[in-house]
RNA sequence: GGGCUCGUGGUCUAGUGGUUAUGACGUCGCCCUUACACGGCGAAGGCCACCGGUUCGAUCCCGGUCGGGCCCA
C-alpha cells in the first residue's frame, strides 16, 4: 500500500481497518508444512455454526489472535486454523422450524441436504464477522466437520477405537430426550429448578412418597434405610404395587434418606440416576414404562399411549378414587432437561454405543498440561472424579456422522468397512464382502449416528495433520488449546480422552482458558435478559481494534469479563492519542535534513530509549505469560505518559530547532515509533499497520518482535528527575495562573549531583534553568522523620510503636545526625541502619523565591518581573 | 447441596504483608501551550464486603459469615 504523504488530522478507525483488511492476503497467515522454524499449532475451538459469532467467541478469538500474531513475529511457524463443528440438534431443529417439517417427513438424505445448506449459509455469516475482527486465521487450514474430508476421519477414529476395545455396544440406561427422540450424554443434561408435588400414598400398607406417580407401573422395588426401625417388620417381604398388582421386593439401602418423605422410596426403572444405582446393586427387574417418544408402554396397561404428564394426572386421579392418595406437598426439585430443547429427560434403557472412560489416565494427561490460569485444572479434576457411567456416543438423529457398521440380517454378525472405503453411510452403502460368519449378503446398516463431540474431539488430530490412517499425526501434539471454562468438562475432556485412545499421548502442551463475557448488567448474556451485545454493533461504532483492546484489557486472563462500553470508548481514545503521537513524530521525521544514525547523547533521548527498553521487556514477559491485560496496559502507560506527556514535551524545543540536537530527538522518535508499532501489532493490527506503513518499511506484521535492549541506569535516574521537575513546574505555573508557555524566569535545581539535560527543561518551561550541586543559599528546618517500616518492623518487632515515639521525641539537633541508640521501655535499643531519615522544610533567606520539592531535590523559582 | 472463583471510590477494574491503594469512565474546577479539547493540569470521591485469627503491622495470609458469578449434583 502506498504511503500517504498527507497525514489526516483525525483517525478514522473503521475506514482504516476496512482498507487494510481488503489489502492483507490470506497467504500471509498460512502455516508452512515444510518449514524448520519451531511450530506453534493452535487447536482453535470449532464453533457451532449458528450464524452468530457472539461476543464470547470474540473474546476467545482475540486471545488466540494476540498469541498467533505474537508468535509469528517471534519467528514461529504458526497455525491458526478454523473449524466448524456442524452436526447436531440445533440445526436439525432450525431446519424443521424453517421448513415446517419434522425430520421424518422427508428422506434422510434430503433432510441432511437441508441441514448442510443452512450450515453453509451460517458459516458464511460468521466468517464475515471474523474477518472484520482482523483475526489472522489460516484459512488454508479450515475444516468443516460435516464434509466427507473430515467425517471420514471421525469414522476412521471410531473404527480404530472399536477395534482396540475402547468402544462397545450394550444395553444400558441412558439419558434420553423424548422430544428429540435421542440419547444424550451427561454433558448435555442441564438442570433446572422446578416446583413439583410430592405425593404420599398407601402402597400395600406402607406410606410411600413419590414425585413421579406416572412411573408406578415401572416400580420394581421399595427401598428403606437398613436402620430405620419403622420398617424392620417389612424385612424380606414383598409388597403389591397398587393399581397395577405386581409384587416387588423390599430392599434395604444406606442411600435412602429416612428423613425424606416417609422414609420409604419406590424404585422405578428409571426415575432418576439413583434408581439406576439401586437397580444395579440390588439386581432388580427392568420394567420400561415410558418409550422413546415419551408415551406410556404396554406395561402401563390402561394408561398405554398416554404421555407421561397425562398418565401422571390419570394415576393420581385413580389413586384418589381408590382412597389411597393421602396427601400432597410442594417439592423443590432440580430436573434434568435436554440442553437444546429444555424437555425433561428420561432415563431409558436402550442398546447404545459407548466409549470406555478411564478417569485416571485422563487425570494424568490433564495434569501434564500447562493450565492458564492454573486453577482451571481443578474443574477438570472435579468433573473427572465424578464420572460414573461411560460416554454414550450414539444418537438417534440424522444430521451427524453415521456410525460405520452393518449387521448381518441372518446371523447378527457386525461388519465394518475397510479404511479405503471411508466415509460411508451404512444406511445407503453396502459392505464389500459377504458376512464372514455365515456368508449371507443380507445386511442392515446401523441407523444410529455419532455424538457431535465425536467429530470435534479429534479437531487436534485433524489440525496436526492426521490423514485418518497414520498411527499418529505428523505435527502432534498441538502447542495450545484456547477455550472457555464452560466447556472444560466436555470438549477439553473428550479431546484428552480421544487423544489418549488414538495416539497414547496428551493432545496439547498448554491450555489457555478464557472467562465468560457477561452483559453490561453483570449477568450472563441471554435473550430473556435482553443483555446481549452483538460484536457487529461495536465493530460498526468503534471498529475492531477498539473491541480487541477491550478483550485484552477488560479483565485479567481467565476471569469472566463484564462487557463495558466505556472500555471500548477509552480504547478508541487511546488510538486517537496514538495517532497524534505518530503524526507528530512523522512530521518531525519528514521535516528537515537527514538525521544520520549516531547514538543518542542527550539525556532525554537516552532516558526515553531506556524506558522503551523496559517497556519491551515488560510487554514480552506479559505476552509469554498470556497476561494480555498487563501487556496492553504497559504499552498504554509508556505511550501516553512517558512518550507523549513527558518525552515529547521535553524534546519539543530541540525538535523546533536544528542540528544534531534536533537529529538525536528525531532518531529517538523514529526508533520509538517503530518499536511501538511492533508491540501494538498483535493487539491492534490495523492501527499498527497504518502507522507503520508511514515509515515505509513494509508491513509491521512481518517484522520481528522487538528484542530491544538499551541499558543506561544513569539516564533512567536522571531523566526521571528532569521529567518530574518539568511536570512539577508546569503544575506550579498552572497553580499560579500562568499560561504554560509563559516565561517563568530563573529556576535553580539543587540536586545531589550535576545533571546535564542539554537545555531541554529550560525550553520546555520557557525559563532559564541553573543546575547546581547542593543547596547553598538555602536554609532548612527539620520538621519530621520518615521511618522505613521494612527496616524498623523487621528489627524492632512489637516495639515498633514505642520505638517510633522515642525517636520522634528526640530533639531536632539529635535527629539531624544518625543516632546510635534510643531508650525504649526503659531499655537502651540500638537504632538499625536506615531506620529513619530526617524530613526538612526549606526556608530561603534574602531573596523572595518559591520553592518546589521534587523528592529530595529542591527547586527554587525566581519569577520574571 | 458440592467444586471453583470473585467481592477494591458512583460504575468497571489493577495490585501489594509495610506508614497517605492502580487506572479507566463519570462528576467538578482551570487552561484552545504551533501532534492531540477524542487534549492538558488539578480536585472531590474508598474504614480495599462483614466478623474473628496469625503478625510489630493485614486490603493482601488463615477461618467463618453474607453476597455475586461459573460449573455441577
Amino acid at each position: 500500500m502506498s504511503i500517504h504523504p498527507e497525514l489526516p488530522k483525525a483517525y478514522d478507525a473503521c475506514a482504516v481497518e476496512e482498507r487494510w483488511q481488503a489489502h492483507w492476503r490470506d497467504e500471509d497467515h498460512y502455516f508452512s508444512r515444510d518449514s524448520d522454524r519451531p511450530r506453534f499449532i493452535i487447536d482453535t475451538p470449532p464453533p457451532y455454526p449458528t450464524g452468530n459469532f457472539h461476543i464470547g467467541n470474540a473474546l476467545n478469538w482475540c486471545y488466540i489472535d494476540f498469541l498467533a500474531r505474537f508468535r509469528r513475529m517471534q519467528g514461529y511457524n504458526v497455525m491458526f486454523p478454523q473449524g466448524w463443528d456442524c452436526h447436531g440438534l440445533p440445526t436439525e431443529v432450525k431446519v424443521e422450524e424453517q421448513q415446517g417439517i419434522t425430520k421424518n417427513d422427508v428422506p434422510r438424505e434430503e433432510f441432511r441436504r437441508l441441514c448442510r445448506e443452512l450450515t453453509v449459509q451460517n458459516i458464511d455469516l460468521m466468517r464475515k464477522t471474523m474477518r472484520r475482527m482482523a483475526f489472522s486465521i489460516d484459512w488454508s487450514n479450515e475444516y468443516v466437520t460435516m464434509l466427507p474430508a473430515y467425517y471420514r476421519k471421525t469414522q476412521a477414529s471410531f473404527l480404530r477405537m472399536l477395534h482396540e476395545g475402547y468402544i462397545y455396544r450394550s444395553e444400558h440406561p441412558v439419558n434420553f430426550c423424548t422430544r428429540c427422540e435421542t440419547a444424550i450424554a451427561f454433558a448435555e443434561v442441564q438442570y433446572e429448578g422446578r416446583t413439583t408435588k410430592l405425593n404420599f400414598f398407601d402402597f400395600d400398607g406402607v406410606e410411600i412418597a413419590t414425585s413421579r406417580p406416572e412411573l408406578l407401573a415401572a416400580c420394581v422395588a421399595v427401598a428403606v434405610h437398613p436402620e430405620d426401625e419403622r420398617y424392620t417388620p417389612l424385612e424380606g417381604k414383598r409388597l403389591r404395587v397398587p393399581l397395577f398388582g405386581h409384587d416387588v421386593p423390599v430392599v434395604r439401602d444406606e442411600a435412602v434418606d429416612p428423613a425424606f418423605g416417609s422414609g420409604a422410596v419406590m424404585i422405578c426403572t428409571f426415575g432418576d440416576k439413583q434408581d439406576v444405582v439401586w437397580w444395579k446393586t440390588h439386581n432388580l427387574d427392568l420394567r420400561p414404562a415410558i418409550d422413546a417418544t415419551g408415551h406410556m408402554t404396554g406395561l402401563a396397561g390402561q394408561y398405554e399411549g398416554m404421555t407421561a404428564p397425562e398418565c401422571r394426572e390419570a394415576i393420581l386421579g385413580a389413586m384418589a378414587s381408590a382412597g389411597i392418595l393421602k396427601r400432597q406437598q410442594p417439592l423443590e426439585q432440580r430436573v434434568g432437561t435436554c440442553w437444546r430443547c429444555k424437555t425433561p429427560i428420561e432415563i431409558l434403557s436402550a442398546r447404545q454405543w459407548f466409549v470406555r472412560v478411564d478417569p485416571q489416565a485422563i487425570l494424568q494427561a490433564a495434569r501434564e498440561l500447562r493450565w492458564v490460569p492454573e486453577h482451571m485444572l481443578l474443574r477438570m479434576e472435579d468433573w473427572v472424579g465424578k464420572m460414573e457411567w461411560d460416554w454414550c456416543i450414539s444418537r438417534q438423529r440424522i444430521f451427524a456422522t453415521p456410525i460405520p457398521v452393518w449387521f448381518c440380517k441372518d446371523c447378527g454378525e457386525m461388519m465394518v468397512p475397510s479404511q479405503a472405503d471411508l466415509p460411508i453411510d451404512p444406511t445407503v452403502d453396502k459392505p464389500g464382502a459377504p458376512c464372514p460368519a455365515c456368508g449371507s449378503t443380507r445386511f442392515e446398516g446401523e441407523t444410529d449416528v455419532l455424538d457431535t463431540w465425536m467429530d470435534s474431539s479429534i479437531s487436534v488430530l485433524n489440525v496436526t495433520g492426521w490423514d485418518g490412517v497414520a498411527a499418529r499425526p505428523p505435527f502432534f501434539p498441538a502447542q495450545i488449546r484456547p477455550q472457555g471454562h464452560d466447556i472444560i468438562r466436555t470438549w477439553a475432556f473428550y479431546t484428552i480422552l480421544r487423544s489418549l485412545a488414538l495416539t497414547g499421548e496428551k493432545p496439547w502442551e498448554q491450555i489457555l482458558v478464557n472467562g465468560m463475557v457477561l452483559g453490561e448488567d453483570g449477568f450472563k448474556m441471554s435473550k430473556s435478559r435482553g443483555n446481549i451485545i452483538a460484536p457487529e454493533e461495536i465493530l460498526g461504532q468503534h471498529g475492531a481494534d477498539a473491541l480487541r483492546q477491550w478483550a485484552a484489557a477488560g479483565a485479567a486472563t481467565g476471569s469472566d469479563i463484564q462487557f463495558n462500553r466505556n472500555d471500548v470508548v477509552a480504547a478508541s481514545r487511546f488510538q486517537t492519542k496514538l495517532w497524534n503521537i505518530a503524526r507528530f513524530a512523522l512530521l518531525q521525521i519528514r521535516k528537515g535534513e537527514p538525521v544520520g544514525d549516531a547514538a543518542p547523547t542527550v539525556l532525554a533521548d537516552r532516558w526515553l530509549l531506556a524506558r522503551l527498553s523496559n517497556c519491551v521487556t515488560e510487554v514480552t514477559a506479559a505476552m509469554e505469560a498470556y497476561q494480555f491485560d498487563r501487556g496492553l496496559k504497559a504499552i498504554r502507560e509508556f505511550a501516553w505518559e512517558v512518550l507523549a506527556d513527558e518525552y515529547i514535551e521535553l524534546a519539543k524545543g530541540r525538535l523546533y530547532g536544528e542540528g544534531e540536537a534536533r537529529a538525536g530527538a528525531v532518531r529517538t522518535l523514529e526508533t520509538t515509533l517503530d518499536l511501538l508499532c511492533r508491540l501494538l501489532a498483535p493487539f491492534i493490527p490495523s492501527f499498527a499497520e497504518e502507522v507503520y506503513s508511514q515509515l515505509g518499511r513494509g508491513s509491521v506484521h512481518v517484522q520481528a518482535w522487538p528484542e530491544f535492549v538499551f541499558e543506561d541506569e544513569q539516564a533512567l535516574e536522571d531523566g526521571e528527575l528532569v521529567a518530574r521537575i518539568v511536570a512539577e513546574l508546569r503544575r506550579f505555573k498552572h497553580e499560579q495562573g500562568m499560561a504554560l508557555n509563559a516565561p517563568l524566569g530563573e529556576v535553580t535545581v539543587m540536586a545531589p549531583r550535576l545533571i546535564d539535560d542539554g537545555g531541554d527543561a529550560g525550553r520546555a518551561l520557557n525559563a532559564t534553568v541553573h543546575w547546581q550541586v547542593g543547596t547553598s543559599g538555602l536554609t532548612r528546618d527539620l520538621v519530621d522523620v520518615k521511618f522505613d517500616m521494612a527496616v524498623v518492623g523487621r528489627t524492632l518487632r512489637k516495639d515498633v510503636p514505642a520505638f517510633m515515639a522515642a525517636v520522634r521525641a528526640l530533639p531536632k539537633e539529635t535527629l539531624a545526625t544518625p543516632v546510635g541508640s534510643v531508650v525504649v521501655n526503659d531499655t537502651e535499643v540500638p537504632v538499625p541502619e536506615g531506620a529513619y531519615a530526617p524530613v526538612y522544610a526549606s526556608l530561603v533567606g534574602g531573596e523572595q523565591v518559591d520553592v518546589v520539592t521534587v523528592g529530595d531535590v529542591l527547586v527554587t523559582v525566581r519569577r520574571s518581573p
